[in-house]
DNA sequence: CCTGACTCA
DNA sequence: CATTTGAGTCAGG
């Protein structure tokens, strides 16, 4: 039912004796906490029925934004239901609504919890028709003939009040009856636990989507020019040495120039043409091999990171989380994705040979500075790129800190392994667990040169164990021949006594269909061709929850404090301490609390205080109180 | 093994 | 002609 000035009074005098609301806002667009806006808001009841309050459609009725603050009241504190809900708390959250009192439900997370298959498709749309019935979608459909007849894209302010009212509507009846469907789900499926702690992490992750993470705008726009310069001279040296001008971003161009050298790649892709990624890149002996290496580096870093930020046109970046987004359990992020941001830099000093020419390169580097081509101090500057020097403090008083587990995953498949000695040994922060591996496994001795040669071929086989991996990937990884990879878990396990049956059990009960469970009762629907992925899951899976645990309690903690969480990635969280809380030991009492969780799981925490940026970390001494 | 973003075909 | 899709590549864990 849509809402008029006429009808509202009393449409809001029956809502105020509610306590639980189906919410759904139409929006100009999707970046809802920076450009975009809402323009409607549906509100449904437990009776099943809905309301669409129209506030800025350019076509029919709206009614007086006076309606919108007093709706706003009635729903703070109350229990919201929504699909995809952070996305409509923010929308809200923007016109001035407090959600911190709310329960927040949120279906997709739901739907993601009962789904049995690994990429489920969690639009509303397809929701409806897998757990309601086809027809209760229908109504989606028609709507979206009604938006391609109008060419309205993503903004719904420019369709008429009435009818993408009615569509809301229709999507308030629908997330309710699918809540309904969902909720006993979750009961049957026996994942209470873990949806009680999503429960929670809906309002943590809106606490640190709102607030923003600022960024150097000055540092990133520096940063574009010289990139943008370097990119001029490394396209002009490889189309010099190639001998005439072509796209190295084509795929197939780029075969036929390095085959124009002469150049093979000894590498092939999953459909057996010629590789060209960095793994190829480097086993090619031509110098053309590492200018298009660093062509490709500069380019990721102009265009999925610096470009990108700069483009924002803001001081602030809002990143979204998604507690829905991985089979495991962990959180992803996107728009931007601030869990993938670089950790290297890049090395610019005031000569060419910065820009990693070589001898005979670099007289020919300066002959297109000296064309004229590019200007040298356009492209040279002591700066140095690295993306995480963007990331700053949000003001004076305050720095970033960043706090993130040691060898978590190791820690978390010897709690499953129960290997109680390897168990009681990492609970030393010196411990290092790929050098014990080194030593006791594989044999290496610390006084070999050698030997971090060793602690890497360890390494990689405790990630190979724990990622599932199968002998021909490890035998890849390590850069062996298959017998010798299996030779070396095979050692690997033996030390370990406890690690291969655990596995062998788990597949078995995987390929008997049995579902697997996390710690914190996450339920994973694994096929029995997939078994060997089990221990994967429930290793990744588990310590994305404890983090969850974790960050619900350290956004109760910094609540009343001026120390905010800003970015979760996966095994670290950034923080923007205050200066005065910091001297009062927050940051000690933050460690702590990542210390515990509710498996007790022995992790140590490894602080650092930034100096300037997140790119510059160094190891912080606790100042207790 | 788990992700998201960009680019080209 | 515009839009969608898959493949390839690369950043993080």
């Amino acid at each position: 039912m849509i809402v008029t000035d006429q009808n509202a009074d009393g449409i809001l005098d029956y809502l105020k004796t509610q306590s639980v609301f189906v919410v759904d806002i139409e929006s100009t667009g999707l970046d809802v906490m920076t450009t975009d806006f809402l323009c409607g808001i549906g509100v449904g009841t437990a009776s099943g029925e809905a309301w669409y309050f129209p506030f800025r459609h350019k076509i029919g009725d709206n009614i007086d934004l006076y309606f919108l603050t007093r709706l706003l009241r009635i729903l703070e504190g109350k229990t919201l239901i929504g699909h995809n809900l952070k996305f409509d708390i923010k929308g809200l959250y923007k016109e001035g609504f407090n959600y911190k009192l709310c329960v927040l439900l949120d279906t997709i997370v739901m739907a993601r919890l009962c789904s049995k298959i690994h990429a489920p498709r969690l639009d509303l749309e397809n929701l409806l028709a897998t757990w309601i019935g086809v027809d209760d979608a229908g109504y989606k459909a028609e709507f979206k003939k009604y938006l391609k007849k109008n060419k309205i894209k993503g903004d719904f302010s420019q369709g008429d009040a009435k009818i993408v009212g009615e569509y809301c509507c229709g999507d308030v009846v629908g997330t309710f009856k699918l809540y309904l469907k969902l909720e006993k789900t979750i009961r049957l499926t026996m994942q209470q636990e873990v949806w009680d702690q999503e429960k929670l992490m809906t309002k943590v992750l809106l606490n640190m989507e709102t607030l923003g993470v600022p960024i150097d705008r000055e540092y990133c726009k520096k940063c574009i020019g010289t990139l943008t310069n370097r990119e001029k001279l490394l396209i002009n040296k490889v189309h010099e040495l190639v001998g005439y001008e072509f796209d190295i971003g084509s795929g197939p161009q780029l075969t036929t120039a390095m085959n124009s050298l002469g150049i093979h790649s000894p590498v092939r892709t999953p459909k057996d043409k010629e590789s060209w990624d960095n793994n190829a890149l480097k086993k090619i002996d031509h110098p053309v091999a590492e200018i298009i290496s660093n062509y490709r580096t500069n380019g990721t870093l102009k265009n999925t990171f610096f470009g990108p930020l700069y483009d924002r046109d803001s001081d602030l970046i809002f990143t979204s989380f998604k507690n829905w987004g991985t089979v495991t359990g962990r959180l992803s992020c996107m728009d931007p994705n601030l869990q993938n941001i670089p950790k290297f830099m890049l090395d610019l000093d005031n000569n060419a040979t910065s820009m990693n020419f070589n001898a005979t390169n670099r007289a020919e580097a300066m002959e297109s500075i000296l064309s004229g081509k590019v200007k040298l101090n356009q492209v040279v500057g002591d700066e140095t790129v690295a993306v995480r020097n963007l990331f700053v403090p949000s003001r004076p008083g305050s720095n970033l800190f960043s706090m993130d587990f040691s060898q978590m995953e190791v820690v978390v498949l010897l709690y499953f392994i129960k290997d109680e000695e390897l168990l009681s040994l990492v609970k030393s922060e010196e411990f290092d667990f790929h050098v014990f591996v080194a030593i006791e496994a594989l044999g290496g001795n610390p006084d070999d040169p050698e030997f971090e040669a060793i602690r890497a071929i360890a390494k990689s086989i405790t990630f190979g164990v724990i990622y599932g991996m199968g002998i021909a990937s490890l035998a890849i990884q390590l850069g062996k021949t298959e017998n010798e990879a299996k030779m070396f878990r095979q050692r690997y396990y033996d030390r370990i006594p406890k690690a291969k049956p655990f596995i062998n059990d788990l597949k078995a009960k995987i390929e008997r269909g049995e579902y697997v469970y996390n710690g914190y009762n996450r339920r994973y629907v694994i096929t029995p061709d997939k078994a060997y992925i089990g221990i994967n899951y429930l290793v990744q899976g588990t310590s994305g929850d404890i983090i969850k645990e974790n960050m619900i309690h350290i956004d109760k903690f910094l609540e009343d404090k001026k120390s905010k969480m800003l970015i979760q990635i996966h095994d670290e969280l950034l923080f923007d301490i205050d200066e005065e809380e910091e001297e009062s030991g927050i940051v000690y009492q933050i460690a702590s609390i990542m210390k515990t969780n509710r498996l007790g799981i022995p992790l140590n925490v490894d602080v650092k205080k930034c100096k300037g940026s997140w790119a510059n970390k160094e190891k912080y001494e606790f100042r207790r109180s």
